[in-house]
RNA sequence: GCGGGCGUGGUGGAAUUGGCAGACACGCUGGAUUUAGGUUCCAGUGGCGCAAGCCGUGGGGGUUCAAGUCCCUCCGCCCGCACCA
């Protein structure tokens, strides 16, 4: 009996649900994706990463998405013969825990490794290549560990700082933000809207590296455009000058009943137009300034003020697009040249975070200060004049921001801006009056959480020693595990015991500090943690140095600011204090779409899963009601609208392969994409397409039909490496498609010409629905190996060289025939066979051709 | 306001970077086989037109033998930052 499958009969289905598991342990046995900690030296290395998942129970859409373009880049590097090292972790801290906590009764802990091991069964149903020996959560205590030892490091190196600073406070959270976390006025996670409140708290100092995270993102060629401009602006670089306004004498305070007291001498101000400044009509501080400070002492209006602009703070101000309000508190400056006095203002759109949180007015040329003056009064000089400035010229209704040259101005009179700015930069230095200065937006990085679950930061409060950092034999700091969520706070700072230590210094009775760190710390370093992870340190430099940086990074666009600029600030902090010798931890960079899908609400408003809606062609309904159902928008999975598909549910009804085809098939990964039900079967159906296509290769014995189901192989395989390559997952999937067709429909061909495409088929497909394609392959190609350890297609050269081409011929650039000539015709033989065309001649009407085009392989074009 | 991106059939989207627009898929129409069927197969499917043909990549203009692709201009949508001095 022929060793030939027996032909299938049309009901026979491919088994996923027996083919999937039984793959993903072959892969396991074999150990396809394990990788040393240290590379050999000759091995061509390549890391790849998506973002780690935070453990919320369950597996989503967006991780389907995320891991399964990982997956393609992991298996396609390694066929290409890279050694890959593809890991995955927990990102685990973090405050849902705590709200479970709160809610459920069941400790932070407990609930979180639950909820990790529910979503790694979930994640190997996927079947990514994944190694999985890498593992670690975030609050395992031996990662966290290593994370307070690096602290100590970052402490020791100076980039570490406790400073008392206004912070973001969340009201509904209870905790502080960074800057990066506040969103329109809000809370990131809570969406409550935040306070400002003077607190203690542990900075570290991004800032120090302003300039040279800002600077590198010129070197960052694989990422996006998009990603970089946000750093960028994050970053906020602008040059300009720091002047300092001596306060007027105190004599002229007095007169005007003013207690002068313990008043600076001068006030600072930040300015990009230095140019201006014979503009100036008047000084305005923020209502944090300690010049406001100083007024609201003496004057209760002024005090009344500033509570004002506190209350309506971030949140009125964003809702109403502010008007500007302001008091003048009576102070006055001097300017440095003129001699002459300004008022000091108080005015709500002086932000205390930027610059100096003081700035000098010039209405004549900046649209706020403009808007400022005329509601209260103030003088609008103008100091730069357009070029071709008519008599006409004013700035009494609208200031003039562009260039121009200086009138007004003393010795900048006659100069343009740049040269202006110069000028009076040199002589507010010999006055010793300013300096030209680059100023930066990026403030130092807040740190400090007043939660539970999360890294405690591991330092102790000393009366006499101050702050001491805990010895690295004490290390890790564990967090305690009998803690009592029911008194809201946090549960560090009430624990009966925890936080009583003796000093390590003089040893004297102490506190631990009870804050943790906020939870982007813990994922700034992760990716080099899965080099080692289980080292005794935070990373060996061998494997560090040898892996890192990501060769290629996976995640959403949501991160493109907080958790990408931390790890870039982490492994330049990581790098001065000896751990590491790159600067840059993604080389590649890759921001996926998000998943959306249609919503359904209900006759009573509810929102409706998808699977309780079912569509037809008079409308969608609901399943088991009947009732009418309103199709909403499409938009982002969430579960409050409820428009959320479950990952295991399609793997359980399609298998992972399905899953993966579709979400890969349906539009380029960086777009959001629909996830549709149609789409789904769709995708479903191609597989057992080809599972069928493979069950019966016997062809005919038509040599011609043979060598052009060759070349579409070859073809192929040329078109689906390079859409591969360029991340263009769709396109793979399109001429993946089309050579399905094409052995479908070539069942003249001899059989060894099918077997071949089909295998080219299984092969290029393997890393996209890599279970199948081991299905396939085992029966093709009995005991050829895994299809996870081959090496790549490469196209035949021959094959790709096509004999003849199709020209299109145009006559004055319409297209009118299409001819088939040899590759290597030359023009002449391709004008006549043109020319000759029926259609061709039609179109010329008898007229003479001016001029002949003729582009090889592509076009001709007949001018007449 | 500033910065960025995008507009291609009923839908998602292709288009070797200036060279046959609409690959591939979804959907739809017709047919065949099967039918418990979200099965399978065949044909068709940008618009107008009986046809030859004409028109077609948000609108208008331009460069070119040739424009979805380059330039100018207008419109629309999306995203980011937002009183940044």
């Amino acid at each position: 009996m022929p060793d030939t499958p027996a032909p299938a009969s049309l009901d026979a289905r491919y088994d996923f649900r027996a083919a999937e598991p039984r793959w993903q342990q072959e892969w396991d046995a074999a150990g396809c994706f394990r990788v040393p900690d240290v590379p050999p030296a000759d091995a061509r290395k390549y890391y790849v990463l998506e973002m780690f998942p935070y453990p919320s129970g369950k597996i989503h859409m967006g991780h389907v998405r995320n891991y399964t373009l990982g997956d393609v880049v992991a298996r396609y590097k390694r066929a290409r013969g890279h050694l890959v090292m593809h890991p995955m972790g927990w990102d685990a801290f973090g405050l849902p825990a705590e709200n479970a906590a709160r809610e459920r009764g069941t400790h932070p802990a407990k609930w979180t490794y639950a909820n990790i091991a529910n979503m790694r069964a979930e994640l190997k149903r996927m079947g990514l290549s994944l190694e999985w020996e890498r593992e670690f959560a975030t609050c395992d205590p031996e990662y966290y560990g290593q994370q307070q030892k690096l602290f100590l490091d970052f402490l020791r190196a100076g980039l570490v700082e406790r400073k008392e600073s206004w912070v973001n406070w969340d009201p509904v959270d209870n905790t502080v933000l960074a800057n990066e976390q506040v969103i329109d006025g809000r809370g990131w996670r809570s969406g409550a809207v935040v306070e400002k409140k003077l607190l203690s708290q542990w900075f570290l100092s991004i800032t120090k590296f302003a300039p040279d995270l800002l600077e590198a993102l010129g070197g960052l060629d694989r990422w996006p455009e998009r990603v970089k401009l946000m750093q960028a602006n994050w970053i906020g670089r602008s040059e300009g000058a720091r002047l300092r306004f001596r306060l007027a004498p105190v004599s002229n305070h007095e007169k005007m009943g003013i207690q002068t007291g313990d008043l600076p001498a001068d006030v600072e101000v930040f300015t990009t137009r230095p140019d201006t400044l014979f503009g100036m009509s008047f000084l305005a501080v923020a209502a944090e300034h300690p010049l406001a400070a100083a007024a609201a002492a003496r004057n209760p209006d002024a005090a009344a003020f500033i509570a004002e602009c506190r209350a309506m703070g971030t949140s009125e101000a964003v809702i109403e697009q502010a008007e500007k309000r302001g008091f003048d508190t009576g102070f006055r400056v001097v300017h440095p040249f003129t001699g002459e006095t300004h008022p000091v203002w108080i005015a709500n759109f002086v932000l205390m975070e930027y610059g100096t949180g003081a700035l000098f007015g010039c209405p004549g040329h900046d649209q706020r200060d403009h808007d400022f003056a005329s509601k209260y009064g103030l003088p609008i000089i103008p100091v730069v004049k357009p070029k071709d400035a008519g008599e006409d010229f004013s700035v009494a209704k609208a200031p003039f921001t562009e260039d121009g040259l200086l009138v007004n101005s003393r010795f900048l009179d006659g100069l343009d801006v740049a040269a202006a700015k110069r000028r009076v930069i040199e002589e507010l230095e010999a006055k010793a009056q300013g300096q030209g200065v680059v100023n930066w937006r990026l403030r130092d990085w807040g740190v400090s959480r007043q939660r539970y679950w999360g890294c405690p930061i591991p330092v102790i409060h000393c009366d006499d020693c101050g702050v001491v950092p805990v010895p690295a034999d004490q290390l890790p700091v564990v967090l305690p595990e009998d803690v009592d969520f029911s008194r809201p706070g946090n549960p560090l700072d009430h624990h009966p015991s925890w936080k009583h230590v003796g000093c390590p210094s003089c040893g004297k009775p102490a506190r631990r500090e009870t804050d943790t760190f906020d939870t982007f710390v813990d994922s700034s370093w992760y990716f080099a943690r899965f080099c080692s992870p289980r080292a005794g340190v935070p990373v060996t430099p061998e494997a560090v140095n040898a892996w890192l940086p990501v060769d290629q990074y996976i995640g959403g666009i949501e991160h493109a600011i907080l958790h990408l600029l931390y790890s870039r600030f982490f492994t330049r902090a990581m790098r001065a204090a000896g751990h590491v010798t790159l600067d840059e931890p993604f080389a590649g960079l890759f921001t996926q779409g998000m998943v959306q899908h249609e919503s359904y609400k209900g006759a009573d408003g509810r929102w409706l899963y998808p699977e309780e809606v079912e569509k037809r062609a008079d409308g969608a309904f609901h399943r088991e009601t009947g009732e009418a159902v309103t199709v909403g928008r499409i938009e982002s999975m969430s579960k409050s609208k409820r428009n959320t598909v479950d990952p295991g549910a399609i793997i359980d009804r399609f298998g992972a392969d399905t899953a993966r085809w579709f979400i890969l098939s349906d539009n380029p990964p960086e777009r959001d994409m629909e996830w549709s039900e149609a789409g789904v079967a769709g995708a479903s159906r191609f597989i057992h397409r080809v599972w069928r296509l493979a069950q019966n290769l016997d062809g005919g014995a038509d040599e011609a039909v043979g060598r052009k189901l060759r070349q579409t192989t070859h073809r192929t395989i040329a078109a689906v490496t390079e859409a591969l390559e360029g991340f263009a997952f769709n396109v793979a999937v399109a001429r993946i498609h089309e050579l399905a067709n094409a052995v479908a429909d070539a069942s003249a061909a001899p059989r060894a010409a099918r077997e071949e495409a089909l295998e080219a088929l299984v092969r290029l497909a393997s890393p996209m629905m890599p279970h199948l394609a081991e299905e396939l392959w085992s029966t093709l190609r009995p005991g050829a190996g895994l299809v996870a350890q081959l090496p790549w297609l490469e196209p035949d050269p021959a094959l790709l060289a096509a004999d003849t081409v199709t020209l299109a011929v145009q006559v004055l650039g319409k297209l009118r025939a299409t001819i088939e000539v040899p590759v290597d015709a030359t023009d002449e033989q391709v004008f006549a066979l043109a020319e000759a065309e029926p259609n061709v001649i039609r179109a010329l009407e008898g007229k003479p051709i001016r001029k002949r085009i003729h582009v090889k392989g592509r076009v001709v074009n007949l001018v007449a």
